[in-house]
DNA sequence: CGCCTTTGACCAGCGC
DNA sequence: GCGCTGGTCAAAGGCG
């Protein structure tokens, strides 16, 4: 996930954790304007108990800033690796050419999938093949490890093809194939993490032709990641596909939802919006 | 009967 | 060219 797709205008959250949930200049100002309306009315008691909150909100002000921080110099980072990494990739090697710096055994678009699910535009080396290669991105599902069903319900109908057990990985992996639509040419592999076996790793690799019409009673999935696809991120119109936001808010939703900090700081912000009510 | 899963065989790409 | 590996095919059998 590169900087780009974070900074994707329709993606911005616009997270505040730590503060107030709508927008403040200042916690003091904010403050200062509540308590002109009921300065009469407030107890010394009161007072105080504002003061308490206004020294919090200017802690959490000040983490939230670092955090700020810390989140635009990891992406700086990140970027910066990402770079260091797609010119080592144009870069021809110097003893010899087509060789790249594998591990023996491992194939090398086996290896970029690996790494990136590296499709198109990457430059010369690559062959024509590889310029049509469609969408790939991965979900990753949380599951039972006992159950070995290999099944990710996101709403579409599959049909299993194959099943293999790959060299890097003890676990089988399934194939499927949309079976919504005859012509639809989306294909998934589903295959537990072999760090992980309670996480299932489904790669889907193409666009779905056709509309989804999840079943009553399909129930939902539960997404850990969404990683879409690295090298396709580079052509914007791809990112902004209606998919890949929805896959993407998804998982967002979930990740917050899942936070405890997220939770913590929530619930802070909404009982900072409410002590007002009660206190007046 | 139609759709699905299973599973061994086959094919193509890649490294040696 | 050979062997390894991932991906796909297709026949057989199961299930509703």
């Amino acid at each position: 996930m590169g900087s780009s797709w974070l900074d994707h205008p329709s993606l911005n959250l616009d997270l505040n954790v730590g503060s107030l949930p709508f927008p403040v200049d200042s916690p003091k100002a904010v403050l200062a304007m509540e308590s002109k309306h009921v300065d009469k009315k407030v107890s010394i008691k009161d007072k105080k108990a504002i003061k308490a909150l206004e020294a919090e909100l200017v802690l959490a002000t000040e983490e939230n800033r670092k955090l700020n921080e810390v989140l635009t110099a990891t992406i700086a980072s990140y970027s910066a690796v990402r770079k260091q990494l797609i010119e080592l990739m144009n870069t021809p090697h110097p003893e010899g050419g087509s060789r790249s710096n594998l591990p023996p055994g491992k194939r090398r678009s086996e290896s970029l999938d690996a790494n990136m699910e590296t499709t198109s535009s990457e430059g010369s080396c690559k062959r024509a093949r590889d310029d049509c290669k469609p969408k790939v991105w991965k979900l990753h599902v949380r599951s039972d490890p006992s159950d070995t069903s290999l099944v990710v319900r996101d709403g579409y109908q599959w049909r299993k093809y194959g099943q293999k057990v790959t060299r890097d990985n003890p676990c089988p992996r399934a194939y499927f194939r949309c079976s919504f639509a005859p012509s639809c040419p989306v294909k998934k592999k589903v295959q537990r993490s072999a760090e992980d076996t309670s996480i299932l790793v489904a790669t889907y690799a193409g666009e779905h032709n056709h509309d989804l019409r999840s079943r009553p009673g399909a129930p939902s999935l539960r997404p850990i990641t969404a990683a879409p696809d690295l090298n396709s991120s580079g052509s914007q119109p791809e990112m902004a596909s209606l998919g890949f936001q929805r896959s993407l808010v998804e998982h967002m939703a979930f990740s917050l939802s899942e936070d405890p900090a997220f939770k913590a700081a929530l619930a802070t912000a909404i009982s900072g919006k409410m002590l007002p009510l009660r206190t007046g």
